[in-house]
RNA sequence: GGCCCGGUGGCGGAAUUGGCAGACGCAGGGGAUUUAAAAUCCCCUGAUCCGAAAGGGUCGUGCGGGUUCAAUUCCCGCCCGGGCCA
């Protein structure tokens, strides 16, 4: 060792990022430095705990990486390199999310095949992710249009298709048991279509041997997780494709290319994430994540409690009605009656009219002749509005009246029923009791359609009650006057349900999952129509159903907002005319694809066990990958990072996904991430002329105090934005790497803030810490100029910040913070330089520290120390406790709350000792002189404060 | 409109969460080195006032109040920016 230290040669070559850069690449690409082996591999250690560490995959785009995607990947990888240091068995893998729509519109408009073009920009971003160093294991790479990786993709949907929700267990079960309980009696049908054990169920049962075949596998169908189902959908003509809400803009475009989107119902596949719910909501207790984004989940799953209550129309709601209803179970709502849910029952002597959405079924049936002309066209026209459209609040109201009257159940008084655009029937029942007194949107109806207000709610003093919406007491309520608006609500549910009018009821704003689009490049459905059989799915061992090649598979778009959905596959004949796997018979295949979600939804798993070809994962391995350790009780991914804008529907997707696979036995977590960390957005300067036209930063000199055209000299406006091409504000990755290196690079972008803050990327900014390298270098090496600051000889001097910086390199690691880690790294290196001498040791533990960061300066500073392999598997330094410690203390001495002295006393005094201390200050003695201590707040080793009068 | 984040020097940010505001870096200034420049090394750098200087006073974490010996941190009200949901 001693032999490395030779100031004789101290003439080394200055900091050469880029041949060292990929001289260690190479060397960890060579001997397969960050292969991962799972359990039953040759060279697994199952000692070791585990740690999966993961990024959120990319899209390949043809724009390929921008700096915001390289910030979480450099996080990750400082923990995945971390841990490993630390001892754990590390899984940190990479692959893309190949497949959807902006891969298949960009294969259009270029006039390639979507699999050429995503190919090519799987290479060039894998290129890109490459440069930076990270250490994933790259023989677990996978992309989501591999066929090897669909065809489970698929295989998961079949689990779906083949399963039903227990409510009896709260779980998702094999169709086959479904069967196979109807079968032998033990569930039977009721009335109105509902599975149950048969034995608690009244009315009239219907055996499943009395149903027909056809009855029977309706029944099937309608209890499946993937189902079939004529629902409105975002249809937009000239992307040829229907959009999830979520694509749709709020001025109801298409979020890609701005296109018209109109509401029509289309036969689609939908997954019944409804039923899980109650069990996302509950989960997210379970798990790690940032409380905002589970906010978000929770408030997208919208769950509402409040009541269902029967008002019946006006020419049936007799006494003898009334008197009828006593004592009945409140099941399916009688002829005549409108069910409404509402979350204030205490209300119900405020609603004065009553709202059908215009899809409600009854709308047609109970419209009198002379209004039925108005009510239809107003249907029709509002059927065809986006749900954006249709529920904002800042939106003009609009309705119709139906011509008909309803009871109020309580005031047993007729009130007009009308439909309006705003009640959605897709909420609730779809069908609404307005009390305009207390909620906004009624209210606004009533305004302008001059329907009655009658106030129900004292608000607190001060408060007008017109449009109070927040809970009071009780007027106008009859003998409910005076109760607090949570008693209210209780009583009364009670009250009315007691006589067969009302019954509590819980509801969620979430949505059964539109799982269909009209597109090619998407997974294929393993399933098959045939007009004998209806929907038959493909077995297990059919898959995978690959995608068949194409020429032309542009979507039928189209200017005319009546056009038909025409699925690209649909002009596959060959492909898409195939035999019934059922009864042998003519069948076509589905001709729609799965959303890009499908895909994402479970990669982390794939990962595990990417070459699984008998199993999309071996159930060992994935016990091993995703069992629950004490830092992370739920299980699942131990560390997943990415941006907050898949908060709620990727996350909430694969969650769903999760839970069904766990349900069925195939995975053994509840939840698939445990902890989630989120970075913040990476934003940039753009700068605009006076017109507001955006200016590249070629074009921007900003050398003088105010940026200016380096052109034309004008005076330019500087702002923060994400960045985008229109703004000319991208900043390029490639350009900074080819400058500084991607050591460089990863410092910069950890060292500009906290990782989960949004911050301004400032290129002005990198050379400070490309300076730092500098001086690592420098520090260990030398240059032509400058010899070594390395000695034989540790330097005592540097022991206890040494030994601080360890512990602080550690703790802010484990705790995501990039930036203060660094921050005291420098310092350390001044302290080095001021010092002017390092021991090799001591410079060793210093390298070992920084390596997670910069890896690959790292790595040959530690070859050049002697190193004989790479440093990734070198154990993290220990700090010694008592090294750590100080043997004197600064404490700030304070006189009535203003600093006056600092004070250098032994560690540990006591706090006569500091008193004293503090007195025997000049200063401080001449501030108190005269003068009464009338208190002495001490706070030991940082602190004193003398309150005197 | 509701909810959730955030607002600290010229700039990015730090502050053990109630205990010395401004670590570290950028930008700026000074010095050393150099024929010179770059690079490098060392020092200074919140504002303001007093002082020739050493030094010292006052103000200061979006604004206004409050709690406390002590507030960037906790409470109330407002302003601004961002996100999510309407």
């Amino acid at each position: 060792m001693q032999a490395v230290i030779n100031q004789e040669s101290s003439n080394m070559p200055a900091y050469d990022f880029g041949g060292i850069e990929s001289k260690w690449q190479q060397y960890w690409r060579d001997n397969q430095t960050f292969r991962q082996p799972n359990p039953g591999d040759e060279g697994f250690q199952p000692d070791k705990p585990k740690f999966y560490v993961l990024d959120m995959f990319p899209y390949p785009s043809g724009a390929g990486l921008h700096v915001g995607h390289p910030e979480g990947y450099t996080a990750t990888d400082i923990v995945a390199r971390y841990k490993r240091m630390k001892g754990y068995n590390v899984l940190h893998p990479m692959g893309y999310d190949s497949f959807g729509l902006p891969a298949e519109q960009y294969a259009v408009e270029h006039g390639v095949h979507p699999r050429v073009t995503t190919a090519k920009n799987i290479e060039n971003i894998e290129r890109q992710i490459k440069m930076f160093g990270f250490s994933y294991d790259w023989n677990r790479r996978l992309a989501t249009t591999d066929v090897s990786y669909y065809r489970w993709t698929q295989w998961i949907f079949l689990q779906l298709y083949n399963s039903w929700y227990d409510p009896a267990a709260n779980a998702a079960r094999p169709v086959s048991e479904l069967v196979e309980k109807l079968a032998g009696s033990q569930w039977a049908v009721d009335a109105e279509g509902c599975i149950a054990p048969a034995d608690g169920m009244r009315g009239n049962i219907r055996k499943w041997d009395s149903l027909s075949p056809k009855e029977q596998s309706a029944l099937i169908d309608s209890h499946r997780l993937a189902y079939i189902d004529e629902v409105p959908v975002n249809w937009c003509p000239k992307l040829g494709t229907v959009l999830a809400n979520e694509e749709v803009t709020n001025e109801g475009k298409s979020d890609r290319g701005n296109h018209p989107v109109y509401r029509r119902a289309l036969k689609q596949w939908m997954l019944r994430i409804t039923t899980y719910a109650q069990r996302l909501l509950d989960d997210l207790e379970k798990v790690n994540w940032p409380e905002p984004i589970k906010l978000m989940q929770r408030n997208w799953i919208g769950k509402s409690s409040g009541a269902e209550v029967d008002f019946p129309l006006q020419e049936i709601a007799s006494e003898d009605w009334f008197a009828q209803r006593r004592g009945k179970p409140f099941g399916e709502p009688l002829e005549g009656v409108i069910r409404v849910y509402t979350t204030r029952p205490d209300t119900l002597f405020g609603a004065t009219y009553m709202v059908l959405a215009p899809e409600h079924p009854l709308v047609g049936r109970i419209v009198t002749p002379q209004q039925r002309q108005a009510v239809e066209a107003y249907v029709n026209q509002a059927v065809n509005k986006s749900e954006m459209e249709r529920t904002a609040e800042s939106k003009d109201k609009s309705g119709m009246f139906t011509g008909a009257y309803a009871v109020n159940p309580v005031t047993r008084k007729p009130i007009p029923i009308w439909v309006a655009d705003y009640v959605m029937m897709g909420y609730g029942t779809g069908a609404i009791m307005a009390v305009p007194a207390h909620d906004t949107r009624d209210m606004e109806f009533a305004l302008k359609f001059n329907l009655p207000v009658i106030q129900v709610v004292e608000p607190p003093r001060g408060q007008d009650w017109k449009g109070y919406v927040d809970d009071g007491i009780a007027v106008n309520s009859g003998q409910y006057d005076g109760m607090t608006t949570a008693d209210f609500k209780k009583k009364i549910t009670e009250d009315l349900a007691a006589v067969g009018l009302a019954r509590s009821a819980t509801n969620y704003k979430l949505r059964d999952w539109l799982f269909s689009r009209q597109r090619y490049w998407g997974e294929p459905f393993p399933t098959i129509h045939c007009t004998k059989c209806g929907t038959v799915a493909l077995s297990e061992d059919e898959l995978p159903l690959e995608l068949p090649e194409m020429e032309d598979f542009t979507p039928a778009a189209s200017d005319d907002p009546e056009a038909l959905p025409q699925p690209p596959l649909g002009k596959v004949r060959e492909w898409s005319s195939t035999t019934c796997p059922s009864c042998g018979g003519p069948a076509t295949r589905e001709l729609n694809t799965m959303p890009q979600w499908a895909g994402s939804c479970w990669y982390y798993l794939r990962y595990l066990d990417p070459r699984n070809e008998s199993s999309f994962c071996d159930g060992k391995i994935e016990r091993y990958w995703m069992q629950a350790s004490a830092e992370n009780p739920s299980g699942g991914v131990d560390l997943y990072v990415g941006g907050a804008e898949h908060a709620v529907l990727h996350l909430l997707y694969s969650r769903f996904w999760h839970k069904v696979l766990f349900d069925l036995g195939y995975v053994s977590t509840s939840e698939p991430f445990g902890k989630l960390f989120n970075q913040g957005m990476i934003r940039s300067f753009a700068y605009r002329d006076s017109r507001g036209v955006p200016v590249g930063y070629d074009d921007v000199d900003l050398s003088g105090d105010v940026p200016r055209h380096k052109k034309t000299g004008e005076t330019l406006t500087e702002t923060i934005e994400k960045m985008s091409k229109s703004l000319k504000n991208v900043v390029n990755p490639d350009e900074v790497i080819s400058q500084y290196g991607a050591d460089t690079f990863r410092l910069y972008e950890m060292f500009m803030g906290p990782l989960e803050a949004s911050k301004p990327w400032n290129t002005r900014d990198v050379p400070g810490v490309h300076r730092f390298l500098n001086r690592v270098w420098r520090m260990i090496c030398g240059d032509e100029d400058q010899a070594r600051l390395l000695a034989d000889e540790d330097h005592e001097d540097l022991d206890k910040p040494l030994h601080k910086l360890i512990r602080k390199v550690g703790e802010d690691i484990e705790a995501m913070k990039f930036n203060t880690p660094l921050a005291a790294m420098m310092e350390f290196v001044n302290i080095v330089y001021r010092s002017g001498r390092i021991g090799v040791s001591q410079a060793r533990q210093f390298i070992l520290l920084l390596a997670p960061f910069a890896p690959h300066i790292c790595e040959e500073l530690w070859q050049q120390m002697g190193g004989k392999e790479t440093l990734a598997y070198e154990a993290w330094p220990e700090f010694e406790a008592d090294k750590v410690v100080d043997d004197s203390v600064q404490v700030a001495v304070q006189v009535n709350g203003k600093l006056r002295a600092r004070i250098c006393i032994p560690a540990g005094a006591t706090a006569e000792q500091t008193i004293a201390a503090a007195m025997a200050d000049a200063k401080v003695a001449s501030d108190v002189a005269g003068r009464k201590i009338v208190k002495e707040i001490i706070v030991p080793g940082k602190l004193v404060n003398l309150v005197v009068k």
